[in-house]
RNA sequence: GUGGGUAUGGCGCAGUUGGCAGCGCGCAAGAUUGUGGCUCUUGAGGCCGUGGGUUCGAGCCCCACUACUCACCCCA
């Protein structure tokens, strides 16, 4: 017995509705917001991540998925959605089309993590990125497009955790601030902690050691430092989000793992599904394309765990459309009717009809059996009455009703 | 990488002081040959995670390994 790779997960036919119903929100949404799906590829160069995403991040450090191809590339499956996207800007011009540009994507993504509740190696994300303005209200934008696709579920309950970290300017003078603070009580934070205060200081504010957490409530608070223009971008978003009566809480200590962020970020979090509970995250990421070979260009977007909202929506009892069945079952009498069914079966499907019948050999009765558990909507059978009359009789397996219809009848009677 | 828990048919589980491997669900067939669901009968399906040890005898006790799972770290 091979097993499955630890950390993926099989989407067996009985439960794939699921995420067509998910996809089929996904694609609403989006043609309600005038975004366009990008499909970049599953693998990328190794180089891109470690610029875009960058080599001081758990993600790049220790979780990608990379490999010499045989032309000893270095390659890596993509352990995020908004680099490639990056990438794909820049390498197709997308920059000389009208601004903003509006995209979303839905993707598997690989990670070498641990597997545990809510983590996977390789999971999907929906994401949706919007290049080309440093306006504020494409944050809200982004923002009210991840919290109408939660309402578009039925999702509630969740908390949205704002924070601006600061442009490069502000950002610098409060990592000096920060510095300062971590390595004057140095001795109070723990070791992992105390590599972090010259490399990336603002990852110390997202420990969760105890020590290092007392440290952290009398640090520097971002906000502080912000300059006049990234305040004004903050008190521009908070207002978006007002209007539009979508609640947040400012957290300060909000810090994302991915270095390519700048001003805004945000996530989506909920206590119902385990450890792992953040269901949603992003923010703005005005110095991504530029670091990646790009002319500077501004842009926001926010990737979504597609399992984790699966399970969010189990723990909730939210509830997901019934799985397609099979409008027709066909039976035939007996044998000699066989090939009268294939005709009915062929003649219904040529009509749009989804109809179906026994594969197997089953007698009369394990044939009716079988019907019942597969949970087809009607039933025919295939007999002398039927072939000599043209007149069909399809039960209604809710209720038992016969209905009697002859062909033509019949396939205005599935349109309905 | 660091901890805790678990491992017995497809799924969910029981298995007594160590003595013939079971139950529920599901699956398959049948109960006077043109109508399912309820009920009844029958059947298929297990090297008890792997390797060692103790014992006359191990699903059970001991050791190691592996896998899964939850949590830390980090993220969606």
């Amino acid at each position: 017995m091979i097993n499955i790779p630890k950390g993926t997960k099989d989407i067996l036919p009985q439960e794939s509705y699921k995420w067509h119903f998910i996809e089929n929100i996904i694609r609403e949404l989006s043609s309600i917001h005038g975004l366009l799906e990008i499909r970049t590829p599953t693998f990328e160069h190794t180089e891109l991540f470690l610029r875009g995403v960058g080599d001081t991040t758990d993600i790049v450090n220790k979780e990608m998925y990379s490999f010499l191809d045989k032309g000893d590339r270095s390659i890596t499956l993509k352990p995020e959605g908004t680099a490639g996207v990056a990438r794909a800007y820049i390498e197709n011009g997308l920059g000389s089309l009208p601004q903003p540009i509006k995209m979303y994507y839905l993707t598997s993504v690989f990670r070498y993590e641990k597997p545990q509740a809510g983590r996977l190696r390789e999971h999907h994300q929906f994401g949706v990125e919007l290049f080309g303005t440093y306006h504020p209200l494409a944050d809200v934008e982004i923002i009210s497009i991840a919290s109408s696709f939660f309402r578009k579920l039925g999702i509630e309950g969740l908390t949205l955790k704002i924070n601006n970290i600061g442009c490069k300017k502000c950002r610098q003078n409060y990592n000096d601030a920060l510095k300062e603070f971590f390595s004057k009580n140095s001795e109070d934070l723990c070791p992992i902690c105390n590599a972090r205060i010259n490399k990336n200081p603002l990852r110390v504010l997202d420990c969760k050691e105890l020590s290092c957490k007392k440290v952290i409530l009398n640090a520097p608070i971002c906000t502080d430092f912000l300059c006049a223009e990234c305040k004004a971008h903050k008190e521009t978003v908070e207002q978006g989000l007002n209007s539009l009566s979508i609640d947040y809480t400012n957290d300060p200590y909000l810090v994302r793992g991915l270095d390519y962020y700048t001003g805004t970020v945000f996530e989506f979090v909920s206590e119902k599904i385990g450890a792992q509970g953040t269901v949603c995250g992003g923010g703005r990421y005005n110095d991504l394309v530029e670091e990646i070979g790009g002319k500077s260009t501004p842009a926001v977007g926010f990737g979504l765990g597609i399992e984790r909202l699966l399970l969010l929506m189990e723990a909730m009892g939210v509830l997901i459309r019934e799985k397609e069945t099979t409008e027709v079952f066909v039976i035939p009498q007996n044998d000699s009717f066989q090939n009268e069914c294939l005709k009915v079966i062929s003649y219904l499907r040529e009509n749009g009809i989804s109809a179906e019948n026994d594969l197997s050999g089953r007698s009369f009765k394990s044939q009716l059996k079988y019907a019942n558990k597969m949970g087809f909507k009607y039933l025919m059978v295939i007999g002398e009455t039927e072939v000599n009359s043209g007149i069909f009789s399809l039960k209604n397996m809710a209720n038992g009703e016969i209905i009697e219809l002859n062909k033509i009848e019949l396939v205005s009677f599935f349109r309905r």
